[in-house]
DNA sequence: CATAAATATATTGTGCACAATCTAATTGCA
DNA sequence: TGCAATTAGATTGTGCACAATATATTTATG
């Protein structure tokens, strides 16, 4: 039988990979109370924050965004339409397209989202220079690997 | 209506959590062809790793190691059965417990899987002594999470 | 010893992620 | 103009993650 020892590549606890996956499922746990005050989930979360900052996007400028497609965004939208927060309309131009506008509810929901990132952001790293640096450095890890 | 300019810690750009939410999602979709060879999903392949390290666990166990639950790992662990990867038995001194336990074709998967951790690891970073410093930093932000 | 509490795992239901496929609309080009 | 190629989005199917609940076994307690 190959019961030769694990080679130390192997071991979970080397791999920094395991704790990237970790971490995003940590912080997923970490939001999941705050955000369920708002009857949302954290992908839903980001959907919101990317019509905060520009309404009227199409489902594919969302996507883009966030590095998603159409199979995990259409039933997310359908979602987030059904709680009345926002409407899908296709765009009269080009009638391929669909576009999301926010309605009076997802806007008041702005207001309750305002301290959940600054809440969050101390959890991961009290110093704000920290903060930063790592900031930087997995920007550049996320572009590094999405090359 | 409440349109005002969003608050800048309410952008996207700015938050650490949806860089790590991202950089977890870009590492599956590094490994993917990789574990594509070895017919493993992601979470596979961490049990995977965690019975080569040591054969015979429990499912609770593998649970603490991974910080997942049986919900996740039930379904999971049937499948790796089924693929004739491992085996489950009732623990004859506590029958509550399942142990999981390697077979033939379960071991001889660790040398295909050999080279997969360097491979991604230079995907991340190239530098080895920003390897240790990035695990260090994450290892210190995963405990601080989990506290 | 009987039974209540705790423990280990399984099951169900919801939602995210992604590949593959499909439809409809648009664009390019001969 | 007419048709092929492209594009936008939706749908389907598989698997992960987790909450809530259920079941069976073990342990603790009176």
């Amino acid at each position: 039988m190959s019961r030769q020892p694990t080679p130390p590549q192997l071991l979970l606890e080397n791999q920094l990979c395991f704790l990237f996956h970790r971490i995003s499922r940590d912080l997923d746990a970490a939001y999941r109370p705050l955000l369920n005050e708002l009857g949302l989930t954290y992908p839903q979360y980001l959907v919101m924050l990317v019509l905060w900052e520009q309404d009227g996007r199409s489902v594919g400028e969302i996507g883009q965004e966030l590095c998603l497609d159409s199979g995990t965004l259409s039933p997310l939208l359908r979602r987030l339409q059904v709680r009345g927060l926002l409407e899908r309309r296709r765009d009269p131009a080009d009638e391929r397209r669909v576009t999301l506008h926010l309605t009076r509810d997802g806007w008041a929901l702005r207001r309750k989202a305002r301290d959940i990132p600054e809440s969050l952001g101390r959890k991961i790293v009290d110093d704000p220079a920290a903060y930063l640096q790592l900031h930087a450095q997995l920007t550049q890890i996320a572009e590094r690997l999405e090359a």
